[in-house]
DNA sequence: ATTAAATGTAGTGTATATACTACAAATACT
DNA sequence: AGTATTTGTAGTATATACACTACATTTAAT
């Protein structure tokens, strides 16, 4: 894959870790190839809405949740609360 | 543009009928091609996060409120005191 | 220290996302 | 009725989404 940068924020990998997933386990349960879920976790991918959706379903959030077009920022007390 | 079908649903026809908007219009607005939008709204076409994202700013609503893997169902009562 | 598991890097191949042009069909406006 | 606006259809071209293979590197477990 030739270098590639995306313009909006995922939260795939702390997703996929606060589950105690691997990537392998993860791309099992969607039926994504475990090196394209590194390739979204790393930010060098587009990926498209179906992709998007069997991750939001699997991981039991909405897509919104795992993607954004501002930076997330990290947890605190206010995430926790809002 | 070869015959697809797409195997999840979205609301963009209804979301941008509701704010007065021509394909040209939102096309402008988003960057998107008039042509593109349509297929999206004819769900012949399966669109990229980044290009949702767009959408969804100018629309003003979250990605989950325009694609969903669920059929959305009909505007009645219990959706607008939900 | 070895081994095993998880992750990163690299490259290939195919399907399709998206832009673009052009025209037809339908709707709305006078 | 005639024109303008909006939508649908069709076809071309390019970039990239995604799967897949293989190997290197890092991390975890014995």
């Amino acid at each position: 894959m030739t270098e590639r940068k995306v313009e909006f924020h995922n939260r795939l990998k702390m997703l996929r870790v606060e589950r105690n997933l691997s990537r392998k386990q993860l791309a099992e349960m969607t039926n994504i190839h475990p090196q394209t879920i590194g390739y979204i976790e790393r930010q060098q991918f587009n990926p498209t809405i179906e992709l998007a959706l069997r991750l939001s379903k699997v991981l039991g959030v909405g897509l919104d949740a795992i993607f954004s077009a501002e930076e997330f920022h990290l947890i605190d007390n206010k995430t926790l609360s809002g």
